[in-house]
This record gives C-alpha cells, sequence and structure tokens, in this order.
DNA sequence: ATCCAAAGTTAGGCAAGACGAATTCAGGAG
DNA sequence: CTCCTGAATTCGTCTTGCCTAACTTTGGAT
C-alpha cells in the first residue's frame, strides 16, 4: 500500500510551489519578481531556489523566460493549497478563529500537518468543498473546481449577484468587509458604478438592506456568479 | 499589552531545550551524548548548539561538566512542553488519534501552533491537568506540578496501586499495554516480583480482573501511586 | 601517582537559503 | 539596427545546523 508517506518537502519549496501556481494562473509563466514579491525575498533568491526546483522536476524552467509547473509540481503544491484550505476551515468551524485571522495560523501549520491529521479535519467538517473565503478545496487526487465566477468589477449595473469568493488577504480589509456583511453567499445589486476605475455601490440584500460603496481595488478581488434575472 | 507574540525559536532550539529540560532533571546536569542520543544528532552538534545556546541565555554551560536550563531557558521549554501535552489531548480527543500514534504528530505540530492556538485548544478541552499517558500539563505562568508518584518496581508486593503516568514512547509498546487496559487511572494489585530486576505479575482491577506480567524495562516506566490500604 | 578509555570539544566541510553587488539578457524606442 | 532600461542571473558571502576526523579533558582502574 502507498500509503500516507510524509515525503516531506522543506518549508521553502512548498512556500514557493505554492506562490507559483498562484502566479501561473491562465497559462502565464510566473516571473522571477513576482515571485520574489510574494514571498518577501530578493529576485536571487528565487533564481537559485528556480534551479533547485527544475532540478527537482518541480518546474519547468527556462532562464530569463519565467516558470511553469511540471504536473508532479502542481500536484505539490495542490496538496498544499488543500492543507491550507482545510485547516482554514477547521480553525474557524471547530475553533473559533475570524475569518481575517485564520490566515496566518494557516500558513504556519500547513508544513507540519500530516496527511492523517488532514484527512480527519476533513472528515470532521463533512468533507467540505470550499474554504471559509470561497476558495475551492483541491481533492486529495488532487483536483480542483475551475471557478467560473467573474470579478464584481465586471457585474453590470442593475444586475443581482451572490458573492462566491473573496480573493483578498488583508486582515483589515477582510474585517472591513465583514462589517459590511460581505461573506461568500451574500447577494446584493450593483447600483452604479463610476467610470475610469472608480468605486462600486451596491445594495446588500438580507433583513436589513443596506446600500455600500466599495472601492475599485477592492472589487475587483471580490467574485461572483450573477443571479438568474427574473423572466417575466 | 504584552500579548501573544511569536518569539519565534528555531524548531532547532525548541527540540534542544526540551530534551535538555527531560534529561537535567533531579539537579544532574545534562550530558552531551545524552542529548546527542535523544535528539539523533551527532555530538558535535551538540557541542555548537550548546555554546550558541548559552551564548542566547537559554542555558548555563560549563564545557566538560554538562548543562543546566536558565530561568528563561526552562519556561521556553515548558512551554514547548505544554504545547505537545495540550496538542496531544487535543488531537486524541477530537480527532481520533490512537494513545500509541499522537506522539509524531505532536511533535510536528509544537513548533508551529500559535500560543494563540494553544489556548483555544485547552479552552475546547476544559483546560486538561494531565494529557493521555498522565503526564502534567505546564500551565501559561510556566509552572507544573512535581509528580509523586513512584515507579511500578518500587511498588511492594501486595500492594494496590493506581497508574498515574506512562513514561515509555514507544508504538508497540504502547499498544501492548493498551490491550493490557493499563492506562492511567487503573488500579491494580501487585501479586509477586522477581528478584535481579526481573519481571512484575499484577492484576489489574476491573470488571473482569487479569492476571499480567509485565517485563521490568516497561515496569520502570510505569508510574504509579499506592492506594491507601484498607486500615481495618 | 599514572594511565587509559570514554566523553567532550575543536577544526574543517557541506548543504540549504538568503543577501547585495555586479553582470547579462530581452524587448521596446528611436 | 542600435541603444537603453528594467528584469533576471551570476558571484561571492553569510548564517544555521549538521557531519567526520582529530584532539583534549575527565575520572576511574591500577
Amino acid at each position: 500500500m502507498a500509503s500516507a508517506m510524509r515525503s516531506s518537502l522543506s518549508r521553502s519549496i512548498e512556500d514557493y510551489l505554492k506562490a507559483i501556481l498562484e502566479l501561473q494562473s491562465e497559462g502565464t509563466p510566473a516571473q522571477t519578481s513576482a515571485i520574489a514579491d510574494s514571498l518577501a525575498v530578493a529576485p536571487p533568491s528565487v533564481s537559485g531556489m528556480l534551479k533547485r526546483l527544475s532540478e527537482a522536476g518541480f518546474i519547468e524552467y527556462e532562464p530569463y523566460k519565467g516558470v511553469v509547473l511540471t504536473a508532479v509540481g502542481r500536484r505539490a503544491a495542490l496538496k498544499i493549497v488543500r492543507r491550507h484550505r482545510i485547516l482554514e476551515s477547521y480553525l474557524m468551524s471547530k475553533l473559533g478563529y475570524d475569518w481575517d485571522t485564520v490566515h496566518d495560523e494557516a500558513e504556519r501549520l500547513e508544513h507540519a500537518v500530516s496527511d492523517q491529521l488532514i484527512e480527519r479535519m476533513a472528515m470532521a467538517l463533512g468533507h467540505p468543498r470550499y474554504d471559509p473565503h470561497g476558495a475551492p478545496i483541491p481533492t486529495t487526487a488532487g483536483d480542483i473546481e475551475r471557478p467560473d465566477h467573474v470579478s464584481l468589477t465586471d457585474i453590470p449595473v442593475g444586475r443581482i449577484a451572490e458573492l462566491r469568493m473573496v480573493g483578498d488577504k488583508d486582515p483589515e480589509r477582510l474585517r472591513y468587509l465583514a462589517t459590511l456583511g460581505l461573506k461568500p453567499g451574500a447577494t446584493f445589486e450593483v447600483l452604479s458604478r463610476q467610470p475610469f476605475h472608480g468605486p462600486v455601490a451596491i445594495r446588500v440584500a438580507g433583513p436589513m438592506p443596506r446600500d455600500q460603496i466599495v472601492g475599485y481595488e477592492l472589487a475587483e478581488t471580490l467574485w461572483c456568479s450573477m443571479v438568474e434575472e427574473e423572466v417575466g
């Protein structure tokens, strides 16, 4: 039985793979400087690590041309993402963590937990498909749901939409969103939009509907799906 | 407020401090080679680390004479021990871990969890005073109960005793103890003892009392307190 | 009082990762 | 086609922590 051995990649390698997975989205290879920013290290550190990751077979690396994950690298990265999202779900659901403070804790734990622990947590939660931010949780097989939502900045004025996922990670902005009642599952109507990347006005549905202004930068990170118009 | 900053000692340092704490018990300083064995590293690695720990103020180090923790080092070590024991308790109580498999998971997590997470787990458990092996859990203030139990090898024949704590860490022996019904809280009578460090025979109390033979090495790790004789 | 074995330490290296400084490449402006 | 700028890489170095080999100290046996 090829059971749950902890192949135990170093913490650094796991962090690099996760960053590359997030940056290479949509076919574009990840850039060295973007990885450096994402991990808060200097570019030469990234170049050095890319060479090691390439030799280890995790990435396809053509110097000066950016980097994409191999199948092996992608699987490894998705495993970390699964850990992170199960951890966030568990900490919020079972240990009273807040939406905005849970990220850092999960960030450290994701490198230390065993597969067994993650699966026990997943079971205790009833195998959730989305984490508290609305992001899909990769399966143990390494599949992840391809999201079909669009940014709030792309919802036409007058439409009703449902918030599906919050991309922002900044605790302060997450706290702000919580005060607006804007968490995954909330529905709202787009009231108006300022031109030239201006803020968006929405009316959040609920027992006490309330109008809110959302800055463009934040709106870009709110991923939504449009709700069917009443036909007739 | 001096709140829960993660002073974040390196994993290595935490491991060394924990090992020294366990080895220096009863006034005797910890020996270099004992630390090396305990951490599965070579003696020169220990010498090197002892110098660093000493400079950092965690230990009192006199070359060739062994090592004892300073007050600062002891506090740091007890903090790790608290983390470990709360983790073991939580994993068993809330996530279905077994008595014999929980150690390794806790061993990795104890270096990654925040103080906040440990306190939330402790609260969820109702602030337990002992871990699943019967070992006392240090308080957040850094105090630990001084155990008053004695080894099974020191209980006179004919006495009734209660198992308070299992010192062994080997999963196989822990599984074996579980099959005997020997976990903290169990009571038994010492039936006989072979001379010259031979095995001990006991009768475990319970709905179905059963006689068992316990090897000397294992018996040494079973910490018990004698139960009052019936007076009269 | 001496000597020897065991325990401990020093010396010298190696690997992982990070850094700043200096160099090289790629791609757009002219 | 050439040049320039910004991104990326190479180079040399640092820190942490581990190792083996060689040396030193300690303390018990004689």
